[in-house]
DNA sequence: AAGTCCCGCCACGTG
DNA sequence: CACGTGGCGGGACTT
């Protein structure tokens, strides 16, 4: 019995089997990787990270970008966390840049240190940005306080009476969470932090492993568009082997890339438009992918050693991949050298506006 | 086995 | 009610 399909289908609506199987050749391996939510941000960003943006309609990011609205919600959630974008209407988005990450990062040090109330509101950003200057994290209360995050108080009772707050939704979001996981690291010594400590302090003390489960998996998406952003980066916390992130800080525009970069494959990319493959295959457990070649850099064990947080924000840019935004802002688009992909790549032009490859898992 | 985290169902909020 | 949003968590994929 149990002999459900593995692959799941999106295409399911009807007829499960319809699919051909088979198709022999092509078609190698479905790459989880491909289709990333960090990947998918660096492709965005890359879409969208260069003046003359201005608006930004999510029918169209996905459509370009070849994935479904969902996904685009995640990446605009977190993005808009650091000011990256602001909302303007339904469906359509402000860009504001990366130059206005310092401000909203400042801004949620601030929070951090005196987080009393935590509405949100984002009418007007004066930031009261004095010279001030950044001058690192000088001296912030405590890491974290308190959070309300879960209304739910240690012991089975799913939800007492009166902490019916009238929406926690907006508690539990995603652009929510973004920014206490990043007051962790702007609003403490810590630089490096490991998920489950995060997910830990940002829900109280009451954990539920299936409660924290699902904070950590939240912590992972975001932890992959900030890490496309450059301002995390993946490493182990020291003592333990751990997986955990280390706060990279901003650190001036990743379109600094100029044109000559030094990206060379990376592999990566996730190829738009066009691709979406995995409505042909989806994930048939084709073992052989090995599509990864050398994605490894040297940039094995930051060391780190015991953290000197004196030259903290000096890393600026220089060992570390640079990469993921491949695409410069030269003017002309990356389509140049990549062929990486098997297919075209990014034309932001001549870009998918064609036909719509989008995500066709529902149509037949 | 542990760590990641994609995918998309389906609950909400609003128009 | 339809549609835009986006929590949420199963379980597939990676390490």
């Amino acid at each position: 019995m149990s002999d459900l399909p593995p692959e799941n289908p999106k295409t399911t609506l009807s007829s499960p089997s319809s699919m051909p199987e088979s198709s022999s050749s092509l078609h190698h391996s479905y790459s989880r990787k491909q289709k990333s939510l960090g990947l998918l941000c660096t492709n965005f960003l890359a879409l969208y990270n260069r003046h003359g943006i201005e608006t930004i309609g999510l029918d169209d990011a996905a459509s370009k970008l070849g994935v479904e609205r969902r996904r685009i919600y995640d990446i605009v959630n977190v993005l808009e966390s650091v000011g990256v974008l602001i909302k303007r209407a339904k469906n359509q988005y402000t860009w504001r840049g990366f130059s206005a990450i310092p401000a909203a990062l400042k801004e949620l040090q601030e929070e951090g240190g005196a987080k009393d109330t935590f509405h949100r509101f984002y009418t007007n950003e004066n930031v009261k940005v004095s010279d001030d200057e950044d001058d690192e994290e000088e001296s912030c209360s405590q890491p974290h306080s308190s959070s309300q995050t879960d209304t739910s108080k240690p012991g089975s009772l799913p939800q007492s009476s009166d902490s019916s707050k009238i929406d926690n939704r907006r508690e539990k979001s995603l652009g929510l969470l973004t920014q206490n996981f990043i007051k962790l690291f702007v609003c403490s010594q810590a630089r490096i932090i490991s998920l489950d400590e995060a997910a830990k302090s940002l829900l109280g003390d009451a954990h539920s492993t299936s409660i924290m489960r699902t904070k950590v998996r939240r912590l992972y998406d975001i932890a992959n568009v900030l890490s496309s952003m450059n301002l995390i980066e993946k490493t182990h916390t020291l003592d333990s082997r751990k997986p955990a992130f280390k706060w990279l800080g901003y650190n001036g525009e990743p379109t600094s890339t100029l044109s000559c970069d030094l990206m060379h494959d990376e592999s990566k990319k996730r190829v738009f438009g066009t691709d979406i493959t995995n409505v042909t295959v989806k994930r048939s457990r084709t073992h052989e992918n090995a599509t990864e070649g050398r994605m490894k850099m040297k940039q094995h064990a930051i060391a780190d050693s015991s953290y000197n947080q004196s030259s903290d924000d000096a890393h600026e840019s220089r060992g570390y991949e640079f990469g993921p935004f491949a695409p410069a802002t030269g003017g002309t688009y990356p389509t140049a050298h990549l062929e990486d992909n098997s297919k075209r790549a990014f034309d932001v032009e001549n870009l998918v506006s064609d036909y719509r490859p989008s995500y066709q898992n529902r149509d037949e």
